[in-house]
DNA sequence: TCGAAGATTGTCT
DNA sequence: GACAATCTTCGAG
């Protein structure tokens, strides 16, 4: 998914963005995946069929959006945490007028979905048509490609399963105790 | 019905 | 670099 183009389409305006970060969530046999827990209320859409949206709140303020990829009941997903805004982008510095600079905009999974308008509404919907679209963009080569340990989690939290383009000024943060190594 | 934990962010030092 | 805010979700009682 490194290269492709998010793009959300809501009333006030449509806003879209390369995705320049992703973390992978693997399914019920990786301890930081929702579907450990099984199918719940909450963990209903990653169930669901590949090529949908799951978003979810985390924190109790903030939503991170995933785009479901294995076959339905198996519930695993690739988490966005990271994009280059591409379109709309003074829609974005207007839903976060606290931000100053640019990059600081969607360099996060909880502040790309604040900056698309991206909340729990659209999880579930199909990721090939309005409103919620991820389409074909620059192929990243693989050499552009770098990957470490997944950020943020307390289990299986030294697996490699986060992708994100080299030298990128829109990646987020990476601890410095991360070690990231070409593919 | 209650309590603990969480795929984060923003602010303060 | 450290830490608080904030509230939904889910398992236990």
């Amino acid at each position: 998914m490194l290269g492709a183009v998010l793009e959300c389409r809501t009333p006030e305006g449509v806003a879209s963005g390369r995705i320049v970060e992703t973390e992978a969530y693997l399914g019920p046999h990786d301890p930081a995946c929702h579907a450990v827990a099984g199918l719940t209320e909450r963990t209903r859409h990653l169930h669901g069929p590949p090529g949908i949206a799951y978003v979810y709140r985390v924190y109790g303020a903030h939503w991170c959006f995933n785009a479901v990829t294995q076959p339905k009941g198996v519930g695993a997903a690739v988490l966005v945490r990271a994009v280059e805004p591409v379109g709309g982008t003074d829609l974005m510095r207007a839903r976060r007028p606290s931000v100053a600079r640019d990059r600081d905009l969607t360099n996060g999974p909880g502040k790309l979905c604040a900056a698309l308008g991206i909340t729990g509404v659209l999880s579930g919907l199909q990721l090939d048509r309005e409103p919620l679209v991820v389409r074909h963009g620059d192929d990243v080569p693989d050499g552009d490609v770098l990957v470490s340990p997944r950020i943020g989690i307390t289990r299986a939290a030294d697996w490699p399963l986060r992708w994100f383009v080299k030298d990128s000024e829109y990646v987020s943060k990476t601890p410095r105790h991360f070690e990231a190594r070409s593919l």
